[in-house]
DNA sequence: CTGAAAGCGCTTACAG
DNA sequence: CTGAAAGCGCTTACAG
């Protein structure tokens, strides 16, 4: 293995010198930086990523602790990842991958052992077991989801309540009187998903601002029960003209429901999904949605992650709460009702 | 931070002996063990990893270079990852998730660095440029996916060649004599994904040995194109009888293609496509299938990897080249064909 | 059964 | 502008 005092040997200067030479960290004589330089590349040497976090306290790395659970879509998780993973990277880091069940043990081995610099914790439950273990660690958190305490983390999500309301009134403008809400499925808001009751009681509190009926039901995230509790919710209320889904198994599986149906969007009925653009494309999902915006979550968390690792002991920033606009993506899936 | 060193002084040991008490890589009094362990509680001790890896030249970290590319399609992508995350925890590493486009370069980076002990490679090309990064790097490789030149890594794939005829013979034992095979899109196949080809001219191959009629073509990896693309073969080869899917993203849009004609399967077309049983239970895909096992390959990657980074310098024990014998899952979409 | 010491490969005050 | 030395926190021969 060559390590940097053979790149000095090789050049003729001491190990500091050949340090500070690669660092820049101090001035540097022009002749002397080319010698360490071609020393370098003659040698193929890069640094000990082990040694160089030993003796500066950086290992460059963030730890991002994902979760699969039951009753949950896998693929949409994917999206967050990516994100965090092609934001740590073109920022300098690189990205440590922890899916363990235990997410509040796994958690207390990663910053403990000084492996990461900090850590973007995804699906963040109301009360998340990880983070009482995340704010008694010395490395800072970044949130992609907003518990009921914030204190000490930066907490980045999709603003739920807005969402939820603006679908309502979306299909309100359009002189809908009685529409369904599909949300994920129960066991996921039992578990602590805020997120899912957020956008729910907003819709129930916007629609009977409107004075119009709104039939909130939960869910499945598999086939074929998610197919049936689809049609369920149309047996249950047939003079629904709306259709509000905030559920991306439901909305995979709605396309064959309305067909079997013979339901035609948006003539019999409209639909305003809410999940991510990349997911409407993957399955051609024709219908008009609240973009989720995983990718941008997750950049904005890891942005602001490395913004505080940089900062560290200085003056105390407040942190960070940021809930996003949604963004209405139009696909022509609304109308008016039929009359 | 807590250190090896607080231990011992509470301990009232030397640090040698605090580690060796850990380690248990010599005997310790049952006394000096019991003080050591009660100090490492009462102090919260976790070892740090850098400076461990530093002393033992062993990260305990994975490096998994997943790619995204275009025409491909990501979630089934999610399958292998989480298999070989899943896998490494279990055998007590951790995994370093690289992503980045130009894979060849961050494979140099990250073996250089001496970041992880060994690394998967998902998605192998035929030629694959990360290959011979792999080959020079001082640390371990398997891969999943069966490249051209398998010397010096462990490789394990699916028989996608073995795949292929099983898929055309369960036809043509059926009855069937002209079918369609719907394989990945043109593009993956340009880029190097041999899988593809190898599935695709084994069953032209096992077709002309049985003297039925295959069409193969390509398909897309997304809609709307790819619902586009399942009608026109469809519209092209109006007497075939049998579909063979090797396409996730054709999979998928294929329920609501074949509704749209008033196909019925298996009665009017019987179907049978490749892609895992997760991806099939998601989507609830009606269709009978060969399981591509992203699970169990990352597994057998990863298991194969941590044996060849235990056994380093031993005897050169002989690089494994396994592929997984296709697994046919009937779900009853295949029929004798229409009088 | 235990301890003192060297060493892993870096970085960075401290001196000049 | 450069070098000799200390130190980061571990592990592991070497001695006893």
């Amino acid at each position: 293995m060559v390590t940097i005092g053979d790149v000095a040997r090789a050049a003729g200067v001491s190990r500091s010198t050949a340090s500070y030479a690669l660092s820049g960290k101090r001035t540097i004589s022009a002749e002397v930086r080319e010698r360490v330089n071609d020393a370098v590349r003659r040698l193929g040497y890069t640094p000990n990523a082990g040694a160089r976090a030993l003796a500066t306290s950086q290992t460059m790395v963030i730890g991002l602790l994902a979760q699969f659970l039951e009753g949950e879509f896998a693929p949409a998780m994917l999206q967050y990842i990516l994100g965090v993973c092609d934001a740590s990277r073109e920022l300098g880091y690189d990205t440590l991958l922890i899916t363990e069940a235990d997410g509040a043990h796994a958690l207390s081995r990663i910053t403990r052992s000084r492996m990461v610099d900090g850590i973007v914790l995804l699906n963040v439950a109301h009360q998340d077991p990880r983070l009482p273990v995340l704010r008694a660690a010395p490395q800072p958190g970044a949130l992609v989801g907003l518990p009921e305490d914030c204190s000490g983390v930066d907490v980045f999500d999709l603003d739920f309540e807005k969402t939820g309301r603006s679908m309502v009134d979306h299909l309100h403008r359009l002189g809908h009187r009685e529409i369904i809400l599909i949300s994920q499925p129960e066991l996921v808001v039992q578990r602590g998903g805020a997120w899912v009751w957020r956008l729910r009681s907003a819709a129930l509190d916007q629609a009977r601002r409107r004075g119009i009926v709104l039939h909130a039901v939960f869910g499945e995230s598999r086939q074929p029960a998610v197919g049936r509790s689809l049609h369920a919710a149309l047996d249950a209320y047939p003079d629904a003209t709306g259709l509000l889904v905030d559920n991306e198994a439901a909305a995979a599986a709605l396309p064959m429901v309305l067909h079997a149906r013979g339901i035609e969007v948006p003539r019999d009925m409209s639909v305003v999904g809410r999940y991510s653009d990349e997911f409407a494309q993957l399955f051609s999902l024709p219908y008009s949605s609240v973009d989720s915006a995983p990718d941008r979550l997750g950049r904005l968390a890891v942005r602001q992650l490395v913004r505080r690792i940089g900062a560290e002991a200085e003056t105390n920033e407040p942190y960070v709460l940021r809930l996003v606009a949604p963004e209405f993506h139009d696909r022509e899936s609304s109308a008016p009702p039929p009359a």
